[in-house]
RNA sequence: GCGCUCGUAGCUCAGCUGGAUAGAGCACUACCCUCCGAAGGUAGGGGUCGAAGGUUCGAAUCCUUUCGAGCGCGCCA
């Protein structure tokens, strides 16, 4: 993604910032009139000990100051506190440090941000709708049989981008593709029809390169439930097409309901058989044509894909006129270039090689490489404790995304998804992901919001009502500012997902406030006899408990009450 | 051979587009429940960030080279 210029509602400590910053812009052309202008930045510092955030402005200014960073960064900090005194109210530090300016943010603006947590609610942080679509697809498989593992990964990855996006204000455009318009359609047809005669004769074979899953014989039932024999001794070309087309049918359908179990919303299931079928295909090589991008070469039509930097160039039309499947790809990626602002596609660990020729297809369609993002998402390796858990298409024993939602729960396999940074191979371990004990990060988590869930039970009810607009003064231990601190961090971190496709920062995220809540709650006992601190207490518990579920919710696991 | 991705603690991995003493979880050691959930918290040991050069105030991060691992390179999908 590109960085785009949107921002977040701001927060008292973005306004906190935004006040220091421009001081510090006055201050700089002051001291040094031939510094260029350039945009302040914070970062916060890995070591807390710094302050909550810290700028580098001094370091950019040696070169003219011919001063040390250090002398620089005292200067300014001198003149900015000159020129707009009142900054102390928002920093309880402004320190200059080994050339950075370090400050550390009061304690009242973060009660002002847990207040505005427990305001806005779920909404907290979310950004305005900046009018820009993106089309997202993953997940797409082929409908010759039913979802396994890696569409886990890529499914658990996209929705969880989808999610961030819409956070972020963007008009996200979520779709599959139904890959029904190649030969392995005809292998289906077969293969369910092999199936389907084995009911009748059990030594009747199955077709060479079939698929021998178990998934099959179930259909084959259902046909012969429904019309008896009637295929038995049908031509070729009347049972191919309806097995082809029921397979297909029926296998859509499980996946669709496989998704949907796994929390996963689509806007769009696009069978790839239609993009033919309305001439799609055909307007998308047209518009490659047009723009000079192919030649004919023995009776076949060819992309010159090597002048957008592929190796070599790509097949669009075959000799006998039959399509490729990069031509399918062309059609829909016109289609999707065409009707969004921002395409992006989630693809499996076998479509590396892809990924150069899908931006140089961008390119040749009028777009530019940017308008086109491609994620990979690395291979999984399923593992139950130390055995390799064998997922061989061959040998027919695959283990379909059901299995694993089955065993470890939607929770559990949605949130170890997208864990690690997806171009990071990934070893999933359904005996952890089940295990109900601190080496699982899921629980860690859900269990931060349960034992939250739990404060309130032993509450008065009034009381937790009237955390809701109660003081949030009393806060003043460091444990409880960490958290508060925290908890202004959402907006940022789903930014960061969005902008760098890195869903697996929400993970983190989701760890690192339960790490603050359960320190401020072996620090802080919540229910107390002083009232006033009682208050404010259960109002940043409920502040907490309203940021993990919703960083939860982006991720689509729950938040439970108990556990 | 060409291309993509990855080499960071014993293990699994983070590292926020170049910042300060490189982090977390697990494992290991020692502690903490008369009190809101111990599925929790505190402390400790453990690293030449695969290697070598380069860019600059400053590199795990950027560039080049190199070693190692995985994957992809069909008129299959």
């Amino acid at each position: 993604m590109n960085p785009t210029i949107t921002k977040p509602q701001p927060l008292p400590h973005d306004d906190a910032l935004a006040t220091f910053a421009a001081t510090l812009q006055e201050a700089i052309g002051a001291v040094y009139p031939d510094a260029p202008q350039s945009a302040i930045a914070f970062e916060a510092p890995r070591n807390p000990q710094f302050g909550d955030f810290a700028t580098n402005a001094a370091f950019s200014l040696t070169r003219i100051a011919k001063r040390s960073p250090q002398d620089i960064a005292s200067a300014l900090v001198a003149a900015v506190l000159e020129r707009r005194p009142e900054l102390r109210e928002s920093f309880a530090e402004i320190t200059p440090t080994a050339g950075f300016i370090n400050l550390r943010i009061a304690p009242a603006i973060w009660q002002a941000v847990t207040a505005r947590v427990l305001s806005d609610g779920a909404k907290f942080g979310e950004f305005a709708a900046r009018n820009m679509r993106i089309s997202l697809e993953f997940g797409s498989a082929n409908p010759t049989g039913p979802l396994v593992v890696v569409q886990g990964r890529t499914c658990s990855l996209g929705a969880t981008l989808a999610n961030a996006m819409r956070y972020c204000g963007y008009d996200v455009f979520v779709e599959w593709i139904i890959n029904d318009a190649g030969g392995q359609l005809d292998t289906l047809g077969r293969s369910l029809y092999a199936r389907y005669r084995q009911i009748f004769d059990p030594a009747f074979p199955m077709p060479e390169e079939g698929y021998p899953g178990d998934y099959l014989p179930p259909i084959a039932q259902s046909i012969a439930d429904n019309d008896a024999d009637r295929w038995v001794n049908a031509p070729e070309d009347e049972w191919l097409p309806y097995f082809s087309k029921t397979g297909r049918d029926t296998l859509v359908a499980e996946q669709r309901e496989t998704v949907q179990r796994f929390g996963v919303g689509y806007d769009l299931w696009q069978s790839e058989k239609e993009l033919h079928d309305t001439g799609k295909i055909k307007a998308g090589l047209e518009r490659l044509k047009e723009a000079g991008h192919t030649y004919e070469q023995d009776d076949a039509l060819f992309f010159k894909a090597t002048e957008f930097g592929d190796d070599k160039d790509r097949v669009l039309v075959r000799r006998d006129g039959r399509p490729t499947y990069f031509a399918n790809d062309v059609a829909y990626h016109y289609e999707k270039l065409k009707r969004a602002d921002k395409v992006v596609d989630i693809l499996g660990p076998d479509h590396h090689g892809y990924i150069g020729r899908l931006k140089g297809l961008a390119e040749a369609l009028g777009y530019s490489r940017s308008h086109l993002d491609v994620m990979i998402a690395q291979q999984i390796t399923l593992v139950r404790g130390n055995e390799i858990v064998s997922m061989s298409k061959r040998a027919g024993h695959i283990v379909t995304l059901d299995d694993i939602i089955d065993e470890v729960g939607v929770d559990a396999a949605r949130f170890f998804f997208v864990m690690l940074a997806p171009e990071s191979p990934l070893t999933f371990d359904l005996e952890l992901a089940k295990e109900q004990s601190n080496e699982n990060p899921v629980y860690y988590v859900q269990y931060g919001h349960a034992r939250i869930a739990s404060v309130f039970k032993n509450a008065d009810a009034g009381d937790v009502e009237a955390a809701r607009t109660a003081s949030l003064e009393p806060l003043t231990n460091p444990a409880e500012i960490a958290l508060a601190r925290r908890l202004a961090e959402l907006p940022r971190v789903v930014e960061n997902v969005v902008e760098n496709l890195a869903p697996h920062r929400l993970t983190r995220y989701a760890r690192d406030i339960a790490t603050d809540f359960h320190q401020f709650y072996h620090e802080c006992r919540v229910l107390v006899d002083d009232r006033n601190l009682r208050f404010a207490r259960l109002g940043l518990c409920l502040a907490t408990q309203t940021i993990l579920a919703r960083t939860l919710s982006l991720m689509g696991v729950s938040a439970p009450e108990s556990m």
